[in-house]
This record gives C-alpha cells, sequence and structure tokens, in this order.
DNA sequence: CTGCATCCCATGTGATACTG
DNA sequence: CAGTATCACATGGGATGCAG
C-alpha cells in the first residue's frame, strides 16, 4: 500500500525513527543494559541476567543486534562452544542517550 | 504468568522503559514532532500534517499522551467544535533527549 | 469538526522440543 | 554450551462506518 511505502522511507530517512527501531523491541535495553554493566558476557550468562528471555528470543535477537551494528560476537572454536558478547563502540555511544532519557522518565514518574 | 508480573514490575521501577513505553508506537513521535515544530495545533492540522493516520489512531494515540502527560488538549465550546493540542512542559522537555537519539542515528545511518 | 465502535489482520513474542 | 525449528497466541495497528 501507499502507506507502506511513506513509512518505510520514514524508517529510512529519519534518524530518530532508525534508532527507535534499533532500540525497541522487550530485549533490546535489557541486553545493552547488561553488556553496558559488564563488558563482556558469554550467552548463557546473558541469559541468566535476562529475567525470562527464552533461548529463541536471545539468539534471535543478538542476531539482530549484531547486524545493526550494537555488539559484537566472538565464537571460540572450542568444545564446549564458547560465544562472547560485547558493545561495539557505537553501542557505546548510545547509552548517555539512554541515561538522558531514563532521567527523563524518572522525572515523570515522579510526578 | 510470572513472566508477566516481573514485567509489569520493571515498567512501573525502571525509568528507561517506563520512557520507552511513552514514546513507542508508530504515532507518538512523529505527533511529538509536529507539535514541538508547530507549539499548537488543532485537530485536523494535526492530522493532516502526519501522514497516513486514520482518525481512529490519532485520538486513540492523543488520549494516551495526555493522560502519560505529554500534551495538553484544549477544548473550545464551539460550533463547530475547536480542540487544540500542544506539547506540556514535560513534553518539551523530552525533546533534547530525542535529538540526542536522533544524532545518534544519524552517525549509525552514515557508518 | 472531532472523534468512537467494530471487526480484521500483521507482526512480535512465547512454549516446547530438538541439535551440533 | 549455544543455539534452531515448529507451532501458537497476544498485541498493536488499520479499514470502514457512524456520531455528537
Amino acid at each position: 500500500m501507499l502507506q507502506e511505502e511513506s513509512q518505510k522511507r520514514d524508517i529510512q530517512n529519519c534518524p530518530l525513527t532508525y534508532a527507535m527501531n534499533v532500540i525497541s523491541g522487550k530485549w533490546r535495553l535489557p541486553i545493552i543494559w547488561a553488556l553496558w554493566k559488564n563488558d563482556t558476557l558469554r550467552y548463557n550468562e546473558l541469559k541468566r541476567r535476562i529475567d525470562g528471555i527464552t533461548n529463541m528470543m536471545l539468539s534471535q535477537v543478538l542476531k539482530e543486534m549484531e547486524i545493526a551494528g550494537l555488539i559484537v560476537r566472538k565464537q571460540y572454536l572450542e568444545i564446549p562452544p564458547r560465544v562472547e558478547y560485547s558493545l561495539t563502540q557505537e553501542g557505546k555511544d548510545l547509552v548517555p542517550s539512554l541515561e538522558a532519557l531514563a532521567r527523563w522518565g524518572k522525572h515523570m514518574q515522579n510526578r
């Protein structure tokens, strides 16, 4: 439809919409937050810190965030398998903006 | 379920999750942006500036944002009806954080 | 002009089981 | 340990028509 077309254009053109899409979703912020606090985490360490997430959602969202350039995945060819995740520089650059948003949210909650 | 419980707790406790919920959704940012640029707009003016939105979505989202404290609705008891919308101070306070996010998004798009 | 009600569909998310 | 596959469901969003 025409509507979808204009929406797609928005997503491609508007930096804010782009940013929102990158951090939207139930699990993206918890993942960013966990990796921000811990620098590097293995798959199962991450899973244990994010309460309620399933393997399906975790692996899916991690893959999307890697493609988006937010996190980096480092795989070691060992038995048993070891995979470590951490934030890219861009992912780290995002945090101050999120903290600003959080301050605003805190203010709204206390109103 | 237990999961929903913990999710609800997150929404209530985490200021960032709270803020994200307030600005998430297909039409919230376009509305904020339109009111930021124009200060005050009537219902139909707003609708004309937000390409593709239906009456149903516009009125629904406006009501939610009013309850959230982002916008203020001013109704004039005239015939034909006139209703004007504008950002609250809190709504305006949100904009700098959004602009920071937008700068980050622009950087990511150019990478 | 400024909305609301009904019905419908797409997408995101989840439960469960399985694999290299 | 680090995932994938399948099936199912809840939620957000939309088309259409009606209303004060």
